[in-house]
Parts: structure tokens; sequence; C-alpha cells
RNA sequence: GUCCUCGUAGCUCAGAUGGAUAGAGCGUAGGAUUCCUAAUCCUGAGGUCGCAGGUUCAAAUCCUGCCGGGGACACCA
């Protein structure tokens, strides 16, 4: 409907447009004013292409306005201020938002934009030398959002994660598993023989009694090198199993999981070696001393082979071969974006962590430079998670073991809170995450009110067909619903038909807290509404004497309700439908 | 030293592409329940959008500088 109404206005600027101004109808802001004294809608493009176009605002304004006149629709036109234009709409328009939302369900947000595009979404991608925590949840439901968000503009989305399963810290996982695995079998062993870069956390532990449950003392006693290739598959894929389990607790599943050490046997390091090689991007050099990092005195100049990924944008080059000629982290990550590359995908998504943030501009090199400026990659960066018990900070230490897992999170507070905490902010703000408060039925906890609208519509359901019998859709959406002209519920239908535009402009700038935040205002008006009836019976939902009324509202009901169940669905959030 | 990021009501936070008198919730002051869930609603009070410049019809939003919080700058991964 809004985009008809976009459409209409492109129609009224279309006389003034010239050559060198174009002008596609979704650019055109039509939105609901912020004072409603205003109108239902107002929109600024004549304000904003009466320069561009050179027209006085004015005369454009009036354009628009004569063609806006024509709409069916729409009722009331006015021009404010510089050049505002506001209108109202007939009642009628919005009520047909509501026979538009039952038919399609949930599919109500979907709008297919980008016509199943793939594009790959990289996100949680945790080493695989401990559990999950608490960061990681942040990154699991951020990415599992964006991944529902995409999806619902028309792209065909691989949720991925990249196993860094080569290097130095899967050996001292290994190393760290046999130590404890001979303790466990009984040889004495002092906290000294964990180096500084072993594992000490309790998962290790476990870790190594399964495998002496397993095995006995077949590895007892013996040289490293019979002993670390198996250590080092064994604790990998067992880590690799408890991550999944992890995310599974928070309703996350991946479509792929690519493996470092495979990439490297398929040889794409040296492929993309070569491709970049070709473009003139690989020299031997040395790299600037770092500047203001207190302990570099063990700095020294090392002739590299280094990444010419200054001329992508980065702010210095990027060393792609450590001295000792083996690669370093990053020639791992060429292999792999070549990989998503070959693998068909120009649009690529990453999810990191704020501490990530000196690595965004060499990934991008990357992509660019071995795509031939043909893909991009997209990064998005999210700030830590404070944990807080009742105001006061939990103490978290990586290195003695103690950081907060997302397990335990889960365990505590419940898939769906942790979620909604994860998501309801923006992604550049650090979340406090309070245990007390977060599972407090509190309006500090706006999920439970979220929940609640939700329930109360089920409820209001439940009433009906516990008189009536099972409701019937079909009449819903075809009932007459021109009673449906009240403040209230005029309010709540506009809202349902910006849900579609609030999913859209969601998706398109990955910042699926604006869901959770729009689904709170939808949850408000329809307690407003609720609240009406009780001082005006006229407005409350059921009325048995008049079966017509009450068909209307229920198909408002059952309108909002589709719409919150779309949202919990992006939010990867169960509903309740009940609360007591 | 360089780069990234945040700073909005007493508190926790929204304010996409610059738009009209900057919004919610908590807390606070008052009010609503014979009736579909009061876990709700309604009405108040509460702001120099960190500071200072700049860009323009218009700046919380864009640019520059400063102040304050967080983060990153290595052959680690």
């Amino acid at each position: 409907m809004i985009q008809s109404i976009r459409e209409c206005i492109l129609g009224g600027i279309k006389p003034f447009l010239n050559n060198n101004v174009k002008i596609n109808s979704e650019e055109i802001l039509v939105d609901q004013p912020k004072d409603k004294v205003f109108g239902d809608l107002y929109t600024n493009v004549a304000m904003v292409y009466a320069k561009r176009l050179g027209v006085a605002s004015k005369i454009l304004a009036e354009a628009i306005c004569e063609a806006l006149r024509k709409h069916k629709d729409v009722t009331e036109i006015s021009i404010a201020g510089a050049g505002f234009i506001n209108f109202r709409l007939c009642s009628v328009a919005w009520q047909k938002v509501i026979p538009e939302i039952i038919a399609k369900k949930t599919q109500y947000s979907y709008t297919n934009i980008f016509d199943n595009t793939s594009i790959n979404l990289e996100f949680v991608s945790a080493n695989p030398t401990g559990p999950l925590h608490t960061g990681h949840a942040r990154n699991a439901v951020f990415g599992s959002v964006v991944a529902n968000l995409l999806e619902r503009i028309g792209y065909k989305v691989t949720k991925e994660f990249y196993i860094n399963d080569q290097g130095n810290q899967i050996k001292f996982l290994a190393k760290s598993v046999y130590l404890r695995y001979c303790e466990v079998l009984g040889k004495s062993i002092s906290e000294n023989d964990f180096k500084s870069d072993m594992y000490c956390g309790e998962y290790i532990k476990d870790l190594a009694k399964e495998l002496a449950k397993e095995h006995g003392n077949e590895f007892l006693d013996k040289e490293e090198s019979e002993w670390i290739d198996f250590f080092c598959k064994y604790s990998l894929n067992k880590m690799l199993d408890n991550i999944k389990k992890d995310l599974a607790l928070l309703g996350v599943v991946m479509d792929k999981y690519s493996s470092e050490a495979e990439l490297c046997k398929r040889n794409l390091v040296s492929e993309a070696l070569e491709i970049l090689r070709k473009h003139g991007d690989i020299y031997e050099g040395v790299l600037p001393r770092p500047k203001g990092i207190a302990d570099a005195d063990d700095w020294e100049e090392r002739p590299q082979t280094l990444f010419k990924s200054t001329k992508y944008g980065d702010d210095v080059d990027r060393a792609i071969r450590k001295s000792d000629g083996t690669w370093t982290y990053f020639a791992g990550d060429l292999a792999y974006h070549l990989d998503k590359i070959r693998r068909g995908y120009t649009k690529m998504i990453a999810i990191l962590g704020a501490d990530h943030n000196g690595y965004v501009k060499r990934l991008k090199s990357a992509v660019s430079a071995l795509s031939d400026g043909k893909a991009s990659l997209e990064v998005r960066l999210y700030q830590l998670v404070n944990f807080l018990e009742n105001g006061k900070p939990v103490r978290m230490s990586k290195r003695a073991g103690t950081f907060i897992t997302l397990k335990e999170v889960v365990e505590r507070v419940g898939k769906d809170v942790t979620r909604y905490m994860m998501i309801s902010r923006h992604h550049d703000v650090m979340i406090d995450f309070d245990f007390i408060k977060a599972v407090e039925q509190s309006m500090d906890n706006p999920l439970f009110y979220i929940q609640y609208a939700y329930a109360r519509i089920c409820s209001v359901f439940r009433h009906f067909e516990a008189e009536n019998g099972k409701i019937n859709e079909a009449e819903l959406m075809n009932c007459e619903k021109s009673i449906l002209t009240d403040e209230a519920e005029i309010a709540l239908m506009k809202a349902l038909v910006f849900w579609k535009e609030q999913v859209k402009s969601t998706a398109l700038a990955i910042e699926p807290h604006r869901i959770p935040v729009y689904m709170q205002e939808i949850a408000g008006l329809f307690h407003s509404l609720w609240n009406k009836g009780k001082t005006r019976t006229t407005l409350r939902f059921i009325d048995s004497s008049n079966m017509s009324d009450t068909m209307a509202r229920l198909s408002l009901l059952m309108a909002t309700r589709n719409v919150l169940d779309d949202g919990f669905a992006i939010m990867g959030i169960t509903p309740m439908t009940e609360m007591r």
C-alpha cells in the first residue's frame, strides 16, 4: 500500500524530471509524522528534490499534491512548513491490510527484493579450543537473526562457521588434554606443567576423562609423536561437537562448517597467492615497526612475503608468510575467502566481535583483490557483553577458565530471554546483562510485555472458541471491517502496515535490534486498545450479541498475532500462548 | 602515536537514508479493575542530544577539532 503511494508521488514529480535526476519510487520517503496532528503520513520529497531539479519546493509540492488527490485512498492533503506534504488515508485503506496479512500469514513481511541471490553469512567461527562463551552467544544470536532478516528481503542465505582447526593452538589443546589424561590415569601433574599457551579449564579434564575411558592407558608413557595426531583429532572433534550442542541450545543451526586445514590441503592458499601475484599485489618486504605497543622491544626487522592490502584501502600491508616459511593466519583467510568466491558468492557478510575491528579492512581488501572487485564483504562488529549479578559485575578470566559459558547463561535464564537480551540492543553498544533482572517479570523486561500482548490475543480467541467453536480464517478475511475506525484501532492497523517496511529497512541496514523495538510498539498499541475496551464496552473484542462486529475485531487481532508471530520467528523466540 | 566505536531524561535505552515541538520503559506524582489476563492502561513532572566550530531552507544525525568510556594496532589465532 505504501508502495502504491510512493508511485503516485513519483507520478507527480515526473514532469519535472530531467536526464540528470533519476528517482526510484523505493527511495521516496513516506512515513508517519512524529506528531499525529500532521496527519497519517507525510513525505519530504518536495524539499529533497527541489534543489536538484531546479524547481521551487512549493511548486513541486503542489504537483505532488495534485497527483495524490487522484489516489483513491488519500484524503486531507496539505502542504506545511518548508514543503512537507501531509495527508490522511481513509479508514478503508488501513482496513485492507487485515485480509492481506491473514492470507499471507507470516509471509507478509517477505519482499524478495534480491530475487534469491545467494549470500554467505559467516558468524560465530569460534576457535575450537574451548566452550562457547557469552561473546559467542551474542554473535550467534545476532547472526541467526540477520539470517532470518536477509531471507525476508529475498536472499538465499548460507549460515557458515569457519573452523580454525590448524596451527599451534590445536597442538596446545592436544597437549593440555594429554596432561590431564595422564593425570586421570594416576600420574601426578603439577600446575607448572601447564605452559602459558595451554588450556586449563574444567572442560579439558572432562575431555581427558572421556578419552581415558574409551582408550585406557594406550597412550600413557609414549613419545609425543605417537599420540599428538590422535589427540589433536580427538580433541578437535569433541570440541566441535560441544560447540554444535551449545549453538543448538540457542536454537542456532549452521548450514556449513568450513575447515581451515582442509582448505590448506586443497592448496587454496597457494592458489590465492597466485591470483594476487598476477595482480602485482605480492612482494617481499619489511613491515614498519608497530607504534605505541608497550612491549614491542622484541620487535626486529624481518623480510617477509606481504600482501599489498593498502592498495585496497588497508592501513598497512599484511604479512602472509612467517619468517620460518609457514603461513600466517591471514593467509588462511585469503584461502577461505577465495573458497567462498569460488562457491559463487558475490555478497558476503561476516559477524565479528569488536576486538576484530583492526581486521576488517584487510578482509575487505582480500575479497576485493581475489574477486577482481566482483564480490563484496560486509562486516558487522558487535560490542562485548558485561555480565552482572544484581548490578555487580561478574568477574571473568579466560586464563583461569572462569569465564561464563553460553551454556551457563542459557541454563540460567533460558533460550528466549538470552536471545532477547542479545539482540534488543544496537550492535555497537555494550550490553549489561544482569542475571537477576533478565528473568524478572517486570517492565524492566520488555520481552514479557510483548509476550503478554501475544498471550492476551490468544486468550481472546480461546474465549471466543469456547463459546462459538473453531474460528474460520476465511470468514475473518472476508468479513466487513468498516467498524474499525477508532483511533486506537487505526493506530494498530497503521503499525501493521508499516511492519513490512520495518522488516525491509531493518534487513537492509543489518540492525536486528529494530525488530524488538518495533514489536514493543505494536504490543503497546494493542494493550492500549484492550484497555480502551474496559471503559468503552463497544470496543471490546467479543460482543456475543453482535457477531459481525466481533468478527471484524477478531480479524484485526488475527492480523496482529500474525505480525507478532513473524517478529518472534525473526528473533528466534517462541511465542507464549498463555502466561499464567 | 595511528585507526575504529560509543556519549541522548535520575537509570536502561530507541531515534535508517539530514526533516516539523527529540521518544519509550524503569523510577517518580496522581488516576483506572462488578466486564476478553491490572504482568495492563491513562494523565503529569523530568532534556544545553559530551563540548566548540562548520556545511544548509533544515543537524542528535553529515564534516573538523577537543573531552570522556570501550576496543584494535606483531611472524598469536
